[in-house]
DNA sequence: GAATGTGAAGGTTTTCACAGCA
DNA sequence: TGCTGTGAAAACCTTCACATTC
């Protein structure tokens, strides 16, 4: 076994998050036509130490060759695998307005196997509209209409107000992953994983960074 | 002084962005009529430390009093001062494509003192039209506009192809913060700060998560 | 008595540096 | 020779624990 999917040792978010971008970062070298890639250059792209890059991959396995590199096709499905987007997600969105309709759209959820297939909104006049192809179902049904189209995730993008009771059915609906772009902390049983889109966040950082001269040490 | 703006001391990324949930907390608890609020009751609703969170503001100064805690309303003014958000920021979002117009109207920016200005596009169809009381100009005046417009942050949504024609042009215009949606690794100058923000990746996280049985050790 | 502010301790993440292998 | 994989060291971040203040 080379991918070692039994981990015992805690992998930092740092490194999923860096393994993203490993990932996409991969998919281009393919694209241009790479064959191997070394972590060196894997860092250079992605403005991180050569270190860095083989100490995150070290934690799944060894999947390089010494004095080679890595194999561009082959780092990918291993990576894949380890994120478990090797296969497709069905999403519902919850919250049909601005930010929801946009994320409708948003190809790189697609491309990742993150596919939208089931809407839901409270308002009357959006309810049965047609969003990509998509029917928008009465939020009422929610729970059933869930759990019979087999959504594994939920993205949330409700008005924070109601925001905690849209989880609540959700996670009655048996949802396990909720990406939650409501400004509000939510509370979620300890076995549903919970991430939270805050886009003031990102700038509220950049207007620190101006008036500070903040030096980061890794751009994000 | 009281709020130690000469700070020499390296402030991690993650201080800033528990910061900003500070900040929006405590919005909420002067809407809900609270005059103090504890390290102890403000960690219970961020699921943090007592002691992160007085860690966290005596990088700034000191701001609580001894036996009876933080006032609301001036521990949220020096944090808005810390975070630079106790101003307007002149905001231009290139490209208007569903994500683009979705943040347009992201009430939440607005809320924070960001607000949205300027509209670019390079679509004949778009140019002239209007969002929000805000009329969509042609990419082609970018630098100019942006320059008269004393523009000072830019979100950019456009597609990966061009993000980077997009980064140089705002780049030459002064502009030294850019929020960056589209998925790829954007060049700046070192004086330029750039975030990206990727959607994916979140979904990754938690996809990951549930493949794993990973057990973060904060929300965020 | 209650809760802050902060050095020191403890834990985690990153980087170094080099042995090992193609 | 070139580049990976990895213990060990360094850097960084969080938590502890207590003196201090209201």
């Amino acid at each position: 076994m080379t991918t070692d999917t039994n981990l015992k040792k805690r992998i930092s978010e740092s490194t999923i998050h860096r393994l993203s971008m490993y990932f996409r970062t991969l998919s281009l070298l393919e694209k241009e036509g790479f064959d191997t890639v070394s972590s060196k250059e894997l860092a250079k792209r992605e403005k991180l130490t050569p270190a860095q890059v083989r100490k995150d991959l070290s934690f799944f396995g060894s999947f390089g060759t010494r004095g080679l590199g890595y194999d561009v096709g082959e780092l990918k499905g291993k990576i894949a695998e380890i994120l478990g987007i090797n296969r497709v997600w069905r999403i519902a969105v919850v919250g049909i307005g601005n930010i929801g309709s946009a994320l409708v759209s948003y190809k790189e959820f697609t491309r990742q196997g993150f596919h939208i297939v089931k809407l839901f909104d409270n308002d009357q006049r959006k309810i049965g509209s047609n969003h990509k192809g998509i029917t928008v179902s009465d939020i009422q049904n929610l729970e059933k209409e869930i759990r019979d189209a087999n959504i594994e995730m939920v993205i949330l993008t409700v008005p924070a107000t109601v925001a905690q009771y849209m989880v609540d059915d959700v996670v009655r609906a048996g949802v396990k992953a909720i990406l939650n772009f409501a400004p509000i902390n939510l509370k979620v049983p300890p076995d549903v994983y919970l991430r939270n889109e805050n886009m003031s966040m990102e700038l509220e950082y950049l207007s620190f960074a101006i008036m500070n001269n903040h030096t980061p040490k890794n751009v994000r």
